[in-house]
DNA sequence: GACCACTACGAAAACGTTTTCGTGTTGACA
DNA sequence: TGTCAACACGAAAACGTTTTCGTAGTGGTC
């Protein structure tokens, strides 16, 4: 007979293990794992006393283990230009919701815009560390336009979802809002309430989404017999001294409103109409993109264009582990999703 | 002699391991991984083969299998109340930098200020998942001073880094800004300022934060000899409504300061005393606590005392992976590192 | 020719699981 | 008593690494 001090009485600190639970109670590892999970093959005495153990010493399975063995890690890796960004964390809070619930846990790696760092994140993620990706990529790779490390994750048959800032030539699934549209959206609404100089505050045209609203803009002006004046249209080149370029931008050009493609162009113009001695809404009105905190709270509050991004995470992840958990997911075709925009009027506007 | 076909003419999409290498090269997987690590056993020769065959297709080892059989993951665990929060991303951010720096990756959790999701997520990465934990607790983990998640992965022997919500009753690493001396540095200022009459905007006291910035509020006027006046302080209960909670509590006081333990705090009462037709800061003053967006940009732009997020996750991922690192980190004594809060002037108080 | 020391490699264990397959023991039945 | 099925369990492989140890082969030395 055997004599072996109970399991609580080692020096502690260690994981238990199956092969622990197996050598405490002289049975074998297989039989252990098997009582775990319910299996009939094990008698109910034996299930029943490995299970007591099990709970009483509160075993968990080490998920590296299982990840190796079933070769996938419920995992998703999620890269982003940066986190300190309203919109972004939005989304994902958005993926989180819906990862959690369907059992992964997210891994999350800015690129702080690099081309180099959204590289290295992914082939270190992509070495065994996620199942799949969701992206917005970075401003310097669609500069760049090298998508080697995209497709290199897609031939290795790990899925990808793009969202917000996608990429055409690459074939995966993808999340976007319509820019163009909600554009149109915005510069419609201020044709709407009376105005006919319109201005556009918008990012140089390799950030597509800067590109792409500004089509919107163009298409609104269009539809509404309104000449386009390339006078009223500013392209920002340094976002970082966006500010004095935006206030000598709007010196003197008499508009009734303006149209910004992002939360901080729009205040930055509020804030130059304001030290003309304009009012806004009264004399000039102001549509930003994106509804953030500063649009809510801003005084005037910002009417905005909201870009859902919570829902746009909800989807991208919803899209992902669909593909994930589908065997035949090689044969489906790839989904592009857009996400409706809203009009979410506020007081730079008129009522 | 063995024909084979070259490794690229098979079915691709499987990545490629040492046991894939070693077949095709005719050797031993243990030959493979001596090479690949340039051990001398090796010939150079052999060496030389197995290294450009390995790069000629791309070869990466495998994390899982690493970190199995490492018994280290190399990624840190992040737990905080929400991500859609300024200061939580700068601190993130910060975390994320030294973590890359040091060859860490993070995954990021969120409680949603929640006890159970707190648990689970922390029990769910405990499972081999992470090496260490850097957590922010939920309020509710604070109201239930129910720890015991805490105790059991310290027990387990994995480093846990706190910040900015800490539990005192916990011995573990810290990272907290003095809560106290910033709140009390912000009345200071107003005094300084000429105010004798000023307000405090703080949350219920469960909430740690809002208990010490309270106290430095008490502090400040006590060593200034100024009264404490019950009637100036509002404990908001209800944060979603905290608007019109703030906008009753301002009628009719006669202040001419105001101290607010955020900022959404700090603009709800701007807001206020605009409305009654006060101006600030010429009538009255306001500071605020957390220096984010909002603070930054608001008309007039907020003083506020900024909490240094970004060096707070810096410091934090410093801690934890030297914790990690540290052969001997068992005998080491816990460290508590206080940040250094700075006050940022700007236009809500006089010049 | 016997011995030795290298050199260059391979076998196997280990990390913690799951799962397939094999096998000893029991009891029933002819 | 011999056969067979059912039961209850164990051995071993596999996931992809790293590392320890063992060992064929080679060449040199006395």
């Amino acid at each position: 007979m055997k004599l072996r001090r109970p399991y609580h009485q080692y020096p502690m600190k260690k994981r238990l293990t199956l092969k622990l639970i197996a050598k405490e109670l002289d049975v074998s590892i297989s039989t252990v794992s098997k009582a775990l999970r319910d299996s009939a093959e094990i008698s109910e005495d034996t299930r029943q006393k490995i299970k007591a153990f099990a709970k009483l010493y509160n075993y968990k399975p080490n998920n590296i283990a299982l990840s190796l063995k079933n070769r996938k890690t419920k995992t998703i890796g999620v890269i982003i230009p940066e986190i300190v960004h309203h919109y972004f964390t939005t989304v994902i809070s958005g993926i989180e919701q819906v990862a959690n619930e369907k059992g992964y846990h997210v891994i999350i790696c800015t690129s702080n815009n690099s081309f180099d760092k959204e590289v290295i994140n992914m082939e270190i993620l992509a070495n065994g560390s996620t199942d799949g990706f969701i992206l917005s990529v970075a401003k310097e790779t669609q500069q760049k336009k090298d998508y080697h490390h995209l497709t290199e994750v897609i031939e290795q048959g790990m899925p990808l979802v793009m969202f917000d800032r996608v990429i055409d030539e690459i074939n995966c699934d993808k999340i976007i809002i319509d820019d163009t549209l909600g554009a149109k959206k915005a510069v419609k609404h201020l044709i709407d309430k009376g105005c006919g100089k319109i201005g556009l505050i918008t990012t140089i045209d390799y950030v597509s989404v800067g590109k792409l609203r500004t089509q919107g803009y163009i298409d609104a002006l269009n539809e509404n017999n309104i000449a386009v004046d390339e006078n009223l249209i500013l392209k920002v080149e340094d976002f970082d001294h966006s500010e004095s370029e935006i206030q000598s931008f709007l010196n003197n050009k008499q508009m009734d409103a303006v149209f910004a493609v992002n939360e901080h162009f729009a205040i930055y113009a509020i804030k130059a109409f304001q030290e003309q001695g304009l009012k806004v809404p009264d004399d000039v009105q102001v549509i930003g993109f994106t509804d953030g905190e500063l649009s809510k709270r801003f005084i005037p509050s910002l009417t905005t264009i909201n870009q859902h991004g919570e829902e746009m995470g909800a989807q991208a992840a919803r899209l992902l582990i669909k593909k994930l958990e589908n065997e035949h997911a090689e044969d489906e075709p790839f989904e592009t999703i857009i996400i409706e925009t809203g009009l979410v009027e506020r007081n730079s506007t008129k009522g």
